[in-house]
DNA sequence: AACAAATTATGAATGTATTCACATTTTGGA
DNA sequence: TCCAAAATGTGAATACATTCATAATTTGTT
């Protein structure tokens, strides 16, 4: 059952949000103060604090709507995966880095630092990433069927293993300004390229043109 | 010239460390006000911030004395080392490591958010790691010269992987409360030995001399 | 020694995230 | 319809890092 109560809230998440995010933008996380966010959804600060832990916490799920549209992308690849197997893991990581670009790089350094302080936040912002391994995984073990990885692979490890690579890019991208987004995407192709040189069934030496 | 100025400052300088150690040490970071540091130290709240631009720049600074003297170790195993060209990286790795455990890991990530957040905190923190690099380096041409490394080999880049394995375990140690520093040391061990492997001589028992 | 300039110390004031005691609204039952 | 309980909203109060105008101290010069 829905009641006034439920919906009220939702409406009034969605306020924060979307006050939140149009603030963050135009004048950036630091010069957004809590008071603006609450006066621009018309609610009062402490209610805020009722719907959030945190203002990092608002950053987390600014960004967890992007990141799971970018899941939803990575699953749209799984079904229907390239024929190349490097092409196939970089596809889904390409959708992954979608959201990078979409933020200011200083609400990424934001919600990093933070979460470095704030286990939830860490939780919360890991658990997408989880997610992001899980769909590795499946295409791994989709590769595996196929017959394009070394049978005896295990794809749990090696989703791990490709996920560091990516991982390694995100904080490199959040860590500095000098890491431009077009270098985190060659960067993570080249990476993507060497772990999957050792677990691929057989030398890629004509799927070597990759898109 | 050495005037009651200067002699002063360095006098409140040390002061100032010594207090925030001490209080970091018994009451945690976010448990000591900058107020405190400055009682304790017999200084008012603004003096500090004309030694410190802020109070992570603190910590840095109480953690650069543990950094320095864990390069100085470095030099002496610079100077001496080992006959196995995998003891020896690792022996100067191990030493690199030592500070973390001196500190708590709270401390460690203060640090390294704030760094995250701040340009120059950064450039301080890193400066430290330079450093290091150059050790490696000045370490593997050494190794290189004996004939223990293949002479191709680009002693700068390979200081620079060996690096990033050392800098990916100073993070999982940070992030994570999980992350034991026996661990740390354990696959710190791992992971050199991985890309040492990769740069070895082909044949370690032949000594060639690369002039 | 006395003074002006330069440097440094000071702590009250500022700005802002977060908390909390209390007010308001909603709910389910009679 | 009315009421008590539960849930939620509210904004003034709190806590704390950082700044800044002013006071105090040191220095070099005469």
């Amino acid at each position: 059952m829905t009641g006034l109560r439920e919906r009220q809230k939702q409406g009034r998440e969605a306020r924060i949000l979307a006050a939140a995010a149009e603030l963050f933008e135009t004048q950036g996380y630091g010069g957004t103060a809590i008071q603006e966010i609450a006066g621009r959804a018309e609610l009062a600060v402490g209610t805020i604090y009722n719907y959030f832990r945190s203002k990092p916490e608002i950053v987390l799920a600014i960004v967890r709507r992007d990141t799971a549209e970018a899941l939803a992308a990575g699953e749209e690849v799984l079904k229907h995966p390239p024929r190349d197997p490097v092409g196939a893991v970089t596809a889904l990581l390409e959708r992954a880095i979608e959201p990078f670009a979409r933020h200011d790089r200083a609400l990424w350094r934001e919600l990093v630092a933070a979460a470095l302080l704030d286990p939830k936040l860490a939780a919360g912002l890991f658990a997408e990433d989880l997610r992001l391994v899980g769909e590795l995984s499946a295409l791994l073990r989709e590769l595996q069927a196929r017959g394009d990885l070394r049978p005896e692979l295990d794809a749990g490890r090696a989703a791990v293993a490709l996920y560091g690579v990516f991982f390694s890019w995100f904080m490199a991208f959040v860590a500095s300004d000098a890491v431009a987004i077009g270098a985190v995407r060659a960067e993570l192709a080249q990476g993507i390229g060497l772990v999957m040189h050792g677990l691929l069934a057989r030398a890629p030496s004509e799927a070597r043109r990759a898109t």
